[in-house]
Formats: structure tokens, C-alpha cells, sequence
DNA sequence: CATGAATGAGGATTCATTCAT
DNA sequence: GATGAATGAATCCTCATTCAT
């Protein structure tokens, strides 16, 4: 119940040691990581660990939705320093880059995609809405397809991204968005 | 070993049945389906199960390799009957489609291209292969960019299906695969 | 599932080792014994355990229940040999007795009083019907108030050899009851 | 340590409520209560609790002997105001209604028959001595047998509380230890 | 070959108790 | 004296795999 008095300084301590190694080993594809493990890594006991998270499946939530968050700040920023249509295939690129490391996003946005909850219902709305916006703002300019839906693209998207294994991916991950961006483009 | 001689008719059966049982788990989704009720559903008892396959990786390699020798038959057939760029985009939504069916190739172009395995390396490069014919036909007649690699494209492919989870998704899926192509045509 | 076809010898050997320490432990008044001491007693592994129990609650049961089936089959050898109140006399005896052994229907007897469960249900029907039919019988031959219900007096004995604890206890039961049996008959 | 200096007021509030809400739990009937939703319940924190009470049994053992205190000042009472008989009969009720009060004294006997520990000796002994105290008054008077030792007594009414677990329990509870009375007496 | 009983390592979670703030 | 965060031992159950029948 993190809602009530902010945590004594330990305990946030503690809190950001755990998120930080959950997120090492979940975003680092071990999508079932052992809690013993995270705990050991955060340096806390088990019971702390259960103590900031009710259940496994919390720690994942916060983790993803953490990173989801972080990823989501991006498009507003882009859109005053660019076109509408640089800032969609900017953006698009972002997303590439960041699940190229250490699999990052790749993992969060297919569990995230995947599993029900309402924490990453959320999470989907999110991204769903990064991406509707960039694409209602590149239509409205005449630069992009106007029928695409947010979560579509997200769909794509994030299936891109969930493949990422091979050492070349990065690169090849950038073509692939850029051909697609290509196809979204009015020419 | 399945290698010495042929096996007995009830042998064969069991195999079959076996393989039909994972398919119907694996392919409908259900990546962790317990060994022992695949073996049930088979008609089977566990025991069986292991002396046709030696191990739960195993049967699920079996599995996708048929899945994506069958699929990978497709090409030739669509190479005589069209254009190149027809052939490919039929391809291309021949694997869409079928992946809808039940999560279909869904999970197995997941599973495929994520796990290393010297059976899952020999799928890729199959379906990398297919995919490459056609790349390389349509290139050769001017219809289609030259620069995209078989495999870039599986990832692509693998990508867009492996997320497929709404109910929507073909759809979905099929207008994603349209600007893709439309990306990969030259205009 | 053993209602399909008999047991392999080996198995119903195993099964019967199972009941047989879990008696041992649960009617010993150890009514919280680790599933895993149970089975090492036994001399199997935990997974043969829970293949004959699914559950630690389901072994319970299984004890508690072939208790009560075996002490549910005196009063009717009981009413062949004697007068119905001397039937009912010996019957709350046996119960004090048995109950005498280790703590034997002791612990069960409460477990059985107390927690719900179809298996249990049935138990408690079992006894109370046992003990009513006692009631009948020295009613019917005026020898027995008939205003006590089976379930009362089974509450009754039930509660009684629940406290079971001292060294003494066996007499001090004995004496109970009697009084109880006194405060029952007719004079 | 309680014994030295008189507790500071809010102190003695802290153990007040303490030893309330962890009446409440237990004689609720909720034999295995967390220590930690108790002192939640006294609205105090879970340090505090362990400063009042060394130990969750010793907890247990407060609460249980402070029930237990106030019974045993019955009897005294009950003799002034009635034949012996009568006497006896109105405290064995009185510990069934006692019982039947959420549970009541119905786990407490249990806990305290069944449990070794000084305080529950003790416990024992007291309410064995209030019983043996009204039959020797009820055997001198020659209306009550005079070979029933106070403990039995106690054994008996105990087991009778001990399993009351339904609805119409307390009624007939009642009727046994009604049975249980004629069978004491002397006609 | 088939059967299915046995194995046992592995892992998430709970909760009484301690101790730094 | 009070708080509540941290500890960590304890325990039930699952399921891939082995092997006696």
C-alpha cells in the first residue's frame, strides 16, 4: 500500500534495489526468473521482496509498466521538434532501440501484449495512445495513412521487437520499421 | 532411434497420434501443455510418449518442423499459378492465415526463431530460403526491392504473427502484412 | 482413480504404506505431520504420495474415513449377542477405547466433527447412524430414553475422546461415559 | 518484563486492547489467527505486541486464563444462593452458554486440556478445583454421587464444549450435560 | 513395444519473530 | 515505548523423466 505515507528511506531503498533486479533478469528475456534470485540480487531477503510485491506476478507488473511509462514520455517531446511523420518513424525507432537492450521492451511489450491484467490493460491503452497520437497528427498533415489503428501498429510493433534474439537484430529491426513506415507514408 | 527400420504399423499409429495430440496443444497456444496429458489425449501412456520422442523439446521440435515443411511446400505452387510480387504477398498472408488458425504458426515462428536448437536452425533457414526465392524472383523482374534479406522478412513475418492474440487479429495481422508489402513493392 | 481396474501389486503395497504412516502420524495427534515425513515413513518418494492422494487434505481423509468404516461395522455384531442397552453400552466403550490407542479415533473423530467435506459428511452420517440405530433399538424395548438424537450423542462421545490427553484418560473416559449411560436409561 | 513498575497509562491501553482483539480471534474460534492482524486489530503495531507479549502462545495463554479467572469466581457465587445440586447444575450450564458464545470457552478448554504449559496447569487446576469444590458440597449433602473426581468433571464438560460446531449446538449441548447431571445424582 | 507407477528436484509463498528507526 | 520493515525457515505441490512390470 504505497498510497498512505511516503516509504522510510530504507524501505525505498530496498524498493528501487528490487525493481532493479527484477528488471535486469525479466527485461533480460528470463521471463521466469526465480524470485529467490531477484531477491538475492536486490540483496534483501524473500520476505522483503514479498513484503514491496504481493506476488510474482506484481513485481512483473511494475517492472514493465515502469519501462512502458518511461517509453510513453517520448512522443510529446518528439512532436515539437519534428514533423509529424519524423516524429512517428522516430518514435518507432525508439521502440526498436530500446528493446535492443539487453532484449529491454522486447520481453515487457510481449508479456505486456499476452497476459491479462488489469495493470497492463493499462499499459497497452499507453502505447496504444503514444502511437494514435503520432499517426492522427502525421494524417492530419497528409503525410500518413489515416487508417490505421494505434493498437494495430502496436501490434506490429511489439511482435517486432518480442523477436529479437540474433546479435544482427538491432539493424535488421530498423529495416523492417523502415519499410513498414514506408508502406504507412502517403507518396 | 527411428532411424534403423521401419517402425511397426501400431508403432507408426502411436507416433502419429502423438504428433497430432502436440500439434493440437502447441499449435492452440498452450506452450507449456504437460507431457502427460498430451500423452492422454494421444490414447497413449506416458511411456510411450518418451520412447517416440526422447524428450519434451523434442516433441515440440517435431511438431514445428512438419508444421513448417508443410508451409514450405507453398512457394513453388504460388510461383507457377502468378507474378512473383503476387506470389509473394500470397505467401506472405498464407502464413498470416495460417497462424490464425488456433495460434496456428503463431507460437511456432516464435518458438522457432527464439530457441536454439540444430532442428529450429534447419526451419529457419527453410523458411528464410522460401521467403528468399520469392524476394529474389520478384527482384529479378523489377517489382521488388533488392535490398531485403530472406530472413529480415521471416522476422517481420515471425513478429507480426507472434503477438497474435484478439480476436480481431487476422484483420489486423492482414492490414499490417498490406503495408508492409506495399513498403517492400517498388512504385 | 482406483475404481477403474485393481491396483499393480506393487502400487497397492505402496498406497497401503501410505495409509499406514499417515495413520500413524495423523492419529498420533500430529494432526499438522509434513506430507513429506508421511511419505518418507513410508519409504516413497513425495510424488508417489500425491499420485495415490491428490491433496494433503485427501489423505486425511482416506485415514479418518477407513477408521470410522471399520468402527461403524461393530453395533450390528454388537445387537446380535446382547440387550439393545447393553449393545449401546458397549459401543460407547469401544469408542473410549479405541479412541484410548494412540489417540486413535481421538484426533480423527474431531477432524471429522469439525471440517467440512463431502467425505466427512459422510463420516459424521455414518456415525450418527450407527449410534441411532443403538437408540432405537433400546427404545423400542423400553429400556433407552427416545427423546436423544444419533448426532447428539455422537457430539457427545465425539467431544469427550477429543480431550484425550492424560495417562490416566482411558479410566477417567470410562467413568464418563457411564455416567452419561446412567443418565440414558430408563429406571 | 511486567512485573516491575506499574505500566504507563497508554501502555496498559496498548495491552488491553491487545489482549481484546486477540480474545476476539481466538475464542472466535480461529485457532491459528495471525499474530499480526490481532495487534492490526488492537490497532497497534506488530513490535508492540511482542513488547507485551513475549511469545504468540503466550498471548494464547493470557487471553485463556483471564476466560478462565472469570469463570472460577461462578461457583462461590452460585453456592450461596442455591442447594448444591442446583449449584453444580447452573455452572455446567453456565460453561455451555459460556461455550456458546462465539465459540467461547469451547476452543479455550481445548487449548488448555490439550496444552502443556505452566499457565494452562494452572488453568487446568482451577477449574478443576471450582467442580470438585460444588460435587463434594453436592456429596455431603447426599445428593450427588461422591466418586467423581473434579477432573473427570472437567474432562467431561470440556469434551462436550469441545466440538461445537453447529448451528442447534448449544441446545444440544444442553440436553447432554442434562444426561450427563442425571447420571450424577443421586435418586 | 507398451504401460503407468515412482522419482525428486524445484519454486512460490507465509508468518512468527527480530531489530533499526 | 512504539513503529513497521526485514528476516528466513518452513512446506505444499508440480511435472519432466526413469524404470520395473
Amino acid at each position: 500500500m504505497p498510497s498512505s505515507r511516503p516509504l522510510r528511506a530504507d524501505a525505498r531503498r530496498n524498493r528501487e534495489a528490487l525493481l532493479a533486479a527484477a528488471r535486469q533478469a525479466f527485461l533480460a528475456g528470463d521471463a521466469d526468473a526465480h524470485v529467490e534470485d531477484i531477491a538475492r540480487n536486490a540483496g534483501v531477503a524473500i520476505g522483503t521482496l514479498y513484503r514491496h510485491f504481493e506476488t510474482r506476478e506484481a513485481l512483473i507488473e511494475a517492472v514493465y509498466s515502469k519501462e512502458v511509462d518511461e517509453l510513453c514520455d517520448a512522443p510529446a517531446a518528439l512532436l515539437e521538434t519534428r514533423s509529424p511523420d519524423e516524429a512517428l518513424r522516430h518514435f518507432l525507432m525508439l521502440l526498436v532501440d530500446h528493446a535492443a537492450v539487453g532484449k529491454g521492451m522486447a520481453v515487457a511489450l510481449q508479456h505486456i501484449m499476452t497476459t491479462n491484467s488489469p495493470v497492463f490493460g493499462e499499459a497497452r491503452t499507453q502505447m496504444a495512445g503514444a502511437l494514435a497520437r503520432l499517426l492522427a497528427e502525421g494524417a492530419s498533415a497528409g503525410l500518413v495513412r489515416d487508417d490505421i489503428a494505434g493498437t494495430t501498429l502496436l501490434h506490429a510493433l511489439g511482435g517486432i521487437c518480442a523477436l529479437q534474439v540474433t546479435d544482427g537484430w538491432q539493424d535488421e529491426a530498423r529495416q523492417i520499421v523502415s519499410i513498414l513506415f514506408d508502406g504507412l507514408r502517403i507518396r
